[in-house]
RNA sequence: GCCGCCAUGGCGGAACUGGUAGACGCAAGGGACUUAAAAUCCCUCGGUAGCGAUACCGUGCCGGUUCGAUUCCGGCUGGCGGCACCA
């Protein structure tokens, strides 16, 4: 028989699959569907990564395996192709961004096939083509209509190295995400979208999605939902400041208030009242120099400014108490005020203690509260110095002052979300552009739908300003155009949307991706969606993730698509670490490139390694050993080949084995641990070299195996005579009632140690069980001169002799 | 500080709803084949004692529940991820 040739078998088999269109999703809508999805990558100038694989072989086999089971399987692939390391790497080079991104999609796409995946490639997407983006921009524009995008001047995060406005959630450590340089506050007019507005049914329909459960947990986390009340402060001018509190119980307590250092009723109202005015200005002054980096740094000491000539006066028992300044209360939270309760809240607590301002126990229950804040909000506390309160747990005395506030008109009940509105513009070119006019007269006016897609202009630079505006901005040809409404002059926005427009409905595309007249057809989204299994990584959790749910449902509004949810069911991959345990990285030098592994071991090999490496959720090491083992695995199947016995059943000896594994591999698949399922598989060779094994059985081996190790399979089938295509072919069969050997080996032990096993037929009667323990050589000597007080017998498990 | 996850041989990792800990693989050691090496095939492989049957110990640490705990509960220690002056 010949040598195990990798290079040779995959590229035949590779061209075979495409040949005969295997992967093609039909568009027959009669047939059970399966829509199995992993991110689209962006493509960077570094080519693939192994991490990249991890996710994509692992729903590779599932969808593969459905397809053997039957099912009509759309499993797509893509681009994300917009993006500032494409942009940064044309400026540096002098080539077009959309010359780079061509170049490296071709890229992606050849090592992506030298996977052997099985993607529908008549499918594939490129969020940077205009065809794609005029259903981006399409969507943007029905967001504008419906009043979800609007153009707020604001304080925004500014990266001082990319020029660019960055979205809350690009903001890591004070520090951008993507380039690690300083982040700045500016002020500037942006174009928002109103997430907030889906902030609650963004948390209750976790509850009707399939998704692990750490996901759900960091989603609502980042959506913060906390519940409490707004109260109202009447202060010595007359002026009414309103605060939030999730602790109204605690109102007596509140001995001062503190408002943020922007809050707009300090200049509004109250500039010419305030005797240290200048104080106060300068205290604003400092803390808006500061950046977010250097705000979270100086954390601990607590700095504020005492407000002298006006006093709030605490509703519940009408004592005047001092409004402060301080930049512990954030401007873009709550009401940007509040009321301070030391005896009960840490940072108070601490501002208190710096300033001087009383402390009042309002819960008792905790320590001395002059020494620290008692916070407990369970039922250990007991509320004191209170009036109408005294002697409520904190859990009654919440709603109870809530309702008085609600009779007496001073505040009422409020939910509150830590979730921001959606930062959506950008000033750079590599992205779609906004397709909104500004006309002096008519404001902010749409582009017609049907002048979509606008195209982004070639420039001559694409290096952004210095003030802060888009390269688009120098284009005067492009941005001097007519209102749409009057017909007067107007300037196009220049601003372009950021990299998570395009990712935000691509899954809708793939299902009709050729569609002039609608992002994709109404029966090709009621048969395709919604996408039944979504595989991705954690770090897309809050990004990614939650904007795509957000415009689903807002299309899910206006009626456009036909789910609530996007994605049925999302898991979630573990990281591929360098050989050392840490985070793979060019500075790090622990790269390690797939194209080398493919061209030493083969895809194949390369495939099994990548699930076999260890739990799919967990983080896992890379081991270049290891890979041998899996390699060793394919080669020893191949040679498997020459030891065939000409059989159509299983033998006798293995009729339990085959079975068996036939599960155990079916239900590790969906289980998404492949790792265990390939361990199976090695286990059942193991035992094929050692016992022989027939065509049948074989065969059933190749199908097991057709789902990781595809191209090997096929070989292998083929080899066999049979010319099908495996991949095509029906996934295998199991009896459950022959999974089982018909006598098993079970444990005996005497007070719970382990002391024989015995062979046992399986479900015997219990008596049996105690009988055959009790006749044995080892229990007899074990339990010699002993009482038996008690039998346990755990059913085809365990026998259990208690003895004293 | 808050939320979540994790801790098992020399290494990566198995172990169903509490029931024979260490599957499978790597590395290591020994053997066969070979002039030799590679490859392949076979055997051993948690620790201690013993020639051996076997005994005792062993899933980060301390304690609890149970006939029985890697698994459940309480308290620690260490690591990873997320959030972070969010009222």
């Amino acid at each position: 028989m010949n040598k195990y040739e990798h290079k040779q078998i995959e590229k035949k088999w590779q061209d075979i699959w495409d040949e005969k269109s295997c992967f093609v999703a039909p568009q027959d809508y009669t047939k059970p569907k399966f829509y199995a999805l992993v991110e689209f990558p962006y493509p960077s100038g570094q080519g693939l990564h192994v991490g990249h694989p991890r996710s994509y072989t692992a729903l590779d086999i599932v969808a593969r395996k459905r397809r053997m089971q039957g099912f009509n399987v759309l499993y797509p692939m893509g681009w994300d192709a917009f993006g500032l390391p494409t942009e940064n790497f044309a400026i540096k080079n002098h080539v077009h961004p959309a010359e780079v991104t061509k170049k490296n999609i071709a890229r992606f796409k050849s090592q992506l096939k030298s996977l052997g995946l099985s993607f529908d490639w008549s499918r594939e997407i490129n969020t940077t083509d205009p065809s794609y983006y005029k259903w981006t921009q399409w969507i943007f524009l029905q967001l504008f209509k419906k009043g979800l995008a609007y153009k707020k001047e604001m304080n925004v995060n500014w990266c001082t190295s990319c020029k660019c406005v960055l979205a809350n959630e690009e903001v890591v450590n004070g520090v951008c995400e993507r380039c690690g340089s300083e982040v700045v506050h500016k002020t500037k007019s942006q174009w928002m979208l109103k997430i907030t507005e889906y902030a609650q049914r963004l948390i209750d329909d976790l509850d009707e999605v399939d998704f692990v459960e750490r996901v759900k947990i960091q989603q609502k986390n980042w959506i913060g939902r906390s519940t409490g009340a707004e109260v109202n402060f009447k202060t010595t001018t007359g002026d009414i400041l309103t605060v939030y509190t999730t602790r109204p119980d605690t109102l007596f307590g509140a001995t001062y208030m503190v408002i943020s250092p922007e809050h707009p009723i300090i200049e509004e109202k109250w500039a010419n009242k305030l005797n240290n005015i200048d104080a106060v200005r300068a205290y604003r002054e400092e803390a808006a120099r500061k950046s977010d980096f250097e705000r979270t740094e100086l954390n601990k000491d607590k700095t504020g400014v005492c407000i002298d000539g006006v006093r709030a006066v605490n509703p519940v028992n009408g004592k005047e108490i001092p409004i402060f300044v301080s930049d512990y209360v954030l401007m873009g939270y709550g009401t940007g005020a509040i009321m301070a309760v030391p005896a009960h809240d840490d940072r108070d607590w601490e501002f208190a203690k710096a300033f001087g301002c009383d402390i009042i126990e309002v819960v008792s229950g905790g320590e001395d509260v002059q020494k620290a804040a008692f916070t407990a909000k369970d039922e250990t506390g007991i509320l004191v110095n209170s009036e109408f309160l005294n002697g409520k747990t904190v859990k009654d005395a919440i709603p109870a002052m809530i309702a008085w506030l609600e009779e007496n008109g001073i505040g009422h009940a409020k939910v509150q979300y830590k979730l921001r509105d959606w930062v959506f513009s950008r000033q750079r070119y590599w992205g779609e552009p906004i397709p909104i006019v500004w006309c002096d007269k008519c404001g902010w006016v749409p582009v017609p739908e049907d002048q979509l897609p606008l195209t982004l202009p070639n420039v001559d630079s694409y290096e952004p300003t210095e003030n802060g505006e888009s390269p688009l901005a120098k284009m005067t040809d492009w941005v001097n155009t007519t209102c749409p409404c009057c017909g007067g002059k107007a300037k196009r926005e220049t601003d372009t949307m950021p990299q998570w427009a395009g990712s935000s409905w691509y899954f809708l595309r793939y299902m009709d991706p050729n569609n002039n007249n609608a992002l994709a057809s109404k029966e090709a989204m009621e048969y395709w969606g919604p996408v039944d299994w979504y595989n991705g990584g954690m770090e897309h959790t809050t990004l990614h993730l939650l904007y795509s749910r957000f415009w689903h449902k807002f299309l899910y509004d206006i009626g456009v698509v036909p789910t609530k949810e996007p994605y049925a069911k999302r898991t979630s991959h573990g990281m591929i670490l360098g050989e050392n345990g840490e985070k793979m990285s060019k500075s790090r030098g622990n790269v390690v490139n797939p194209d080398e592994i493919v061209e030493t071991y083969g895809a194949d090999t390369m495939r099994l390694y990548e699930m076999f490496i260890g739990d799919f959720e967990k983080a896992a090491p890379w081991s270049p050993k290891s890979i041998k083992g899996c390699h060793r695995f394919v080669e020893r199947v191949w040679n498997l080949f020459d030891k065939i016995e000409p059989s159509d059943a299983y033998s006798k000896q293995h009729e339990v084995l085959m079975h068996k594994t036939i599960k155990k591999v079916g239900e590790d698949i969906e289980n998404l641990k492949a790792n265990t399922a390939i361990a199976a598989m090695m286990s059942m060779v193991n035992d094929f070299y050692d016992k022989g094994i027939n065509r049948a059985e074989y065969k059933t081996l190749l199908k097991l195996i057709c789902p990781f190790a595809p191209h090997v399979a096929e070989e292998l089938w083929s080899m066999l005579g049979e010319t099908s295509v495996l991949s095509l072919e029906a996934w295998p069969e199991y009896d459950e009632s022959k999974t089982q050997e018909s006598s098993i080996q079970i444990a005996v032990q005497v007070n719970g140690k382990l002391r024989a096993t015995i062979s046992l037929p399986v479900d015997c009667e219990q008596q049996l069980a105690i009988d055959t323990a009790l006749a044995d050589e080892k229990i007899q000597k074990a339990v010699e001169g002993k009482n038996i007080i008690k039998t346990i017998v755990v059913k085809n498990k365990i026998v259990n002799l208690v003895v004293k």
